[in-house]
DNA sequence: GAGTGGTCTAGACCACGCG
DNA sequence: GCGTGGTCTAGACCACTCA
């Protein structure tokens, strides 16, 4: 059927590479079905931690065999968008209830354990809306002067205030949020900007240098402006690589460091 | 001919799960046959470069299907152990000659442009021969006082010294290792370590961490004792998670700054 | 026992690289 | 035109989960 499908199918099947043309004009069907489980995905069809359809059922909505749909849903579980799980199904991946508490978070303790040193202990110090900055608006898509909402916390380990991030948040997206809100969910935050706003992060980019704090942030890291900090900014996606979250973080590394493997 | 094989087969296929064991002890074929390629990999069957039998050979070699074969290469080159090319065949994965310059080192310039703002310009401080301290030898799977070669270079890029990097490496695998062979030769040191010394690095776990240079450190850099820089501590890795390599780098972030992608 | 994802097979055809 | 990896299919059986 993958040739001469008799049903007209609603995407394209093999388009036939144009002539003369340069782009790669050639799309697999399981990247195709790929794409179609993506936009319910998007459009929350499925809402994070759900259980879809199982892979029959998909294949015979669209109409291909189940092969070629167990092609695009394994991509969809390496990139961590679904979770599969034998004997139970396949699940839209999401932040709450997860294996490690903070997926995005590379901080480790030195001493060996894992990062159960105990919950982060948050700390919010305000919650804002302000116009965004030519620099914040670069970052997030968005135009100069667009309100974002610019929240600034402070994340305490085992006792010691470890981070202090400033986050900025496109204002249409998260009309509304509060400090209140920010400081009072459990769990990571990211699964807040789930069940509050429909907002998915499903990957970011990280820059890292090595930084002096200022004045303010020396005093809420309890150290001096001559102890040297890990400065990390994160921008964090949604689906089609729309930005939605700035995050400026400065880490104390004296007892915890960033990990990060290579392969 | 999966649970039956007539012609006696070398590997086990599906060995009966035992009663009341505690531990896995079942194996997908596909991963048996990932494991011998592995071996085939490690015993220097083929040579970092070269071509791999096709899966079609494959196949016949180890009496399986072609999927088979092909899901285990899956996984391989998913690892970055082996490259497919669609039309030529399966290579075995070399850090000479690849798409990225050097694909462990993750500091990219502050200016937009991809990492080719020229190679870096090695220079070799010190080669020697050294006794392994004990945090050394931990770190390498040695004993202390195991021989080990230390190293020294500065890295400069864009006419910057940017790295100044300490290298260990366990004695018995890198006899003879000189300071000429390390700043002659062209291209990724890991290359070279292929070629001379049949040692591929195939992970890497990195430990980040904001630190301010010694004296030394920081005239090799030209910059003050008070400039934060990066502290990366790096283990590198062979097959069968064999450490093979301790680096600790000290980067400048003041142009560049380490990327890193979460997903 | 029914349903799910996971493995394995065999065969067909497609896109690519090269002689 | 041939050989390679890449896609797609259809069907069988296995391992896991849960009622």
């Amino acid at each position: 059927m993958a040739s001469t499908p008799t049903t007209a199918p609603e995407f394209p099947h093999h388009s036939v590479s144009s002539s003369g043309a340069s782009t790669p004009s050639f799309s697999p069907l399981y990247q195709q079905i790929k794409g179609l489980i993506l936009q319910s995905l998007q459009a929350g069809e499925w809402r994070p931690g759900e259980l879809i359809p199982s892979e029959m059922e998909l294949a015979a909505r669209f109409k291909v065999s189940q092969g070629t749909v167990r092609k695009a849903i394994d991509e969809l579980a390496a990139e961590n968008l679904v979770m599969r799980r034998q004997g139970k199904g396949t699940f839209v991946a999401t932040h709450a209830a997860q294996q490690v508490q903070y997926r995005f978070l590379k901080l480790h303790p030195d001493t060996g354990d894992l990062q159960k040193e105990g919950r982060a202990q948050r700390s919010i110090l305000e919650c804002k809306r302000v116009r965004a900055s030519a620099e914040v608006a670069r970052l997030l898509q968005l135009k100069s002067g667009d309100a974002v909402i610019q929240a600034r916390r402070v994340l305490t380990l085992s006792g010691t205030p470890t981070i202090v991030e400033d986050i900025w948040l496109p204002g249409h997206a998260f009309k509304g949020l509060s400090a209140e809100q920010m400081g009072s969910y459990q769990g990571p935050t990211y699964a807040m900007f789930e069940l509050e706003f429909g907002v998915r992060m499903v990957r970011a980019d990280e820059k890292i240098r090595a930084v002096l704090p200022d004045e303010e942030q020396a005093q809420l890291l309890q150290v001096s402006t001559s102890t040297p900090l890990l400065s990390v900014e994160r921008v964090a996606y949604t689906y089609n690589d729309t930005p939605m979250e700035l995050r400026r973080g400065i880490y104390r590394t004296d007892t915890h460091h960033y990990r990060n493997e290579l392969s």
